[in-house]
DNA sequence: CTCCTAGAGTTGATGTGTCAACTCTAGGAT
DNA sequence: ATCCTAGAGTTGACACATCAACTCTAGGAG
């Protein structure tokens, strides 16, 4: 059993966690009016040097299983944000690229976002929190990082 | 714009974060059989004195939604969970509380839940990262908590 | 007593995330 | 050429989360 302390010290973090990416999801939706989802698909898509890429590709860049970009997908190009270039016979995407709306929206969304973090999260640390924090996220990342070789 | 390195903390941190939730839950999921969100009611509920809750008593102990609550409890009592103890006319719920299974499955999740923080969280920390983190959560549920006075 | 309003609780719609099962389709082995 | 298998992509079912709209119901003002 965890001693209150340590309980508390827990429930703190994940209280701390939970509101900041709370207060950065609804910046964008206030701001930008998309979600953490949403910026994930424009701002991978928008970094593509072609705007252009295969469904593997954002699976393989965003690491998500195909089925969440898959259902993604649908819902953005519902919202007009994606188009589908599809080919086969099926409604089967084989690329998927950015609107022109979609494109307006990456471009602010990167700038709103990139500030909301810069204010949420790197400004008020000091430079060893930052580092400590850092150090921690590697740490824990290499520690529990699915390996990708096998 | 954030500079490459503010994004590869950031991006670090947050994939950090991503993969204890995911180790924690997965745990929970497999010794136990229950979610994040079934854990936290079960442990609220288990917690109270006479195990038997309003719902507005939830929802301030969990600060969720009440909604959100509503919700969670009607799949918990199709799991057989939890019970309504019902009264009014409608199937309105006026007090909740742990049905035989959900303390036995409230007991063991809290163990074994504690062990698995300890593990992933508690016991790589060294005393001086501990202390930054806490102190930098504390700082940051400061500045981002919700005034419940008004 | 009657009204009526604030709080408690529910419901439905929609978006998000995971898992398992399914359908194409391109290539390679024979 | 035929088979057949691995990979790409989709779909459906379910759990979770949020928002807005709705229904009770208890207590107080008159």
């Amino acid at each position: 059993m965890l001693e209150p302390d340590e309980w508390e010290f827990w429930a703190t973090w994940m209280r701390a966690q939970q509101l900041l990416a709370q207060e950065l999801d609804r910046g964008l939706q206030r701001d930008c009016a998309i979600s953490k989802a949403e910026f994930s698909v424009l701002m991978t898509l928008y970094r593509a040097q072609g705007d252009d890429m295969r469904v593997s590709d954002l699976v393989d860049a965003l690491d998500w299983e195909k089925s969440r970009v898959s259902h993604q997908l649908t819902r953005m190009e519902n919202r007009g944000l994606v188009t589908q270039t599809e080919s086969g016979a099926s409604g089967r995407r084989t690329r998927v690229g950015l609107t022109t709306e979609g494109r307006t929206v990456a471009q602010s969304a990167i700038l709103v976002h990139g500030a909301n973090i810069r204010r949420h999260f790197l400004d008020p640390l000091t430079p060893d929190q930052a580092a400590t924090i850092r150090a921690w996220s590697e740490q824990l990342v290499g520690r529990l990082e699915p390996r990708h070789d096998t």
